[in-house]
DNA sequence: GTCTACTGACCGAATGTTCGGTAAACACAA
DNA sequence: TTGTGTTTACCGAACATTCGGTCAGTAGAC
């Protein structure tokens, strides 16, 4: 705790630790997705050889886990916190909208990578599983918003909740931070095009 | 033409074809993922041995230029329709909207496919870039619907082009034809909201 | 000398693909 | 009806390669 080094993450030796070694292999599993990318790949993305890295992460799939728990931390958050109990039915699904899009945006490569995951092993299938809570979660919010009358009484909850995160999803398929727009744009244009309608 | 067989396609003999071949294929390829999927996994679906596909299809990689190619002959035919040519640009965009999910939920194997693709080899890449050419088309119509004033001006024609589509998009990631929901239930729904706003 | 952060050689298993072979179904002549 | 030759649709084994992962050794900082 009183530790001289400010930076206790950072060793004095320059190079790789854990947290660097997932950082790279998230970004490397989402260009060529997971099973497409071999620990071969990996070394080469983080200038070492294959070996080196399991002197710092166990394995392949040890790396999946993590970052996929880290994903789903932020959205296990987000319905914990108090804005998603607060307020009428439609104001805590704007809110909860809203939050989605910032821990999407501050955790993209993370939530991208959950967003691609199909079940392939008990890793995959335990992520697969919370976020299906997630998705309960936000269809709860909908129906609440419909049955209190804050919603258009002529379409499908179901329907609109797939369809409404389904627009805040795809945000991982094609979102360049560095275009310049911010998550609070994202939100502002989803929520107006959404809940606004695009029709003047 | 004259030919006495009326089916020229199904051979006498029963059991597999290359046509029930590739729709099993894609099948396994969208649970598992087609780099998650192994000739050995096929080949467990069809009830054959491995070397038996050979029969069937050159390889893997030509299954998934198959199915992909199916999957962009559909949204390609679709904008050369007349229907993405008449009208103004908002109405263009909203036939567009339509014919998409309808492609979408007609195609729901090969279209699923091909969202998933991420460019690891040259039959990804060319689909990526043909799948480009179909986003840019779409991006020209909200812009043209943009300028004629026909959408709310406070919202970037390229941030409403991608999440329109997001939402479209999404439907391939939980739609079961089984539930009930035809194109034109998903492609109204999809449509209300985001043309007219879910708020009351 | 000790610890940290690696390298290089290597392992067994799994991968996509090819090969030689074969049983059943077929077309057709005798 | 039977015999002959060909095609269809497959199997089991083997192929070279790649896979995720292990381990003994070691260069350099302390």
């Amino acid at each position: 705790m009183a530790s001289p080094t400010p930076t206790p993450a950072r060793q004095r030796r320059r190079g790789h630790d854990p947290e660097s070694v997932l950082a790279t292999a998230v970004g490397v599993f989402n260009e060529r997705g997971y099973d497409g990318t071999s620990m071969e790949d990996l070394a080469r993305a983080l200038g070492m050889t294959k070996s080196a890295i399991y002197y710092h992460v166990p394995g392949k799939e040890q790396l999946l886990a993590r970052a996929l728990d880290r994903a789903l931390d932020g959205l296990f958050e987000l319905m914990a916190d108090d804005g998603a109990a607060k307020g009428t039915g439609i104001e805590r699904l704007e809110w909860v909208v809203r939050q989605s899009v910032r821990i999407l945006v501050d955790r993209l490569p993370y939530v991208t990578l959950l967003l691609r995951v199909r079940g392939n092993s008990p890793t995959e299938l335990a992520a697969l599983e919370r976020r299906r809570e997630f998705d309960r979660f936000i269809g709860r919010l909908v129906t609440e918003a419909a049955v209190e009358g804050s919603i258009r009484p002529d379409v499908d909850p179901a329907l609109v909740t797939r369809l409404l995160f389904g627009a805040v999803t795809s945000i991982s398929d094609w979102y360049q931070p560095a275009r310049g727009a911010s998550a609070d744009d994202l939100a502002d244009a989803l929520l107006k095009m959404t809940f606004g309608g695009l029709r003047v």
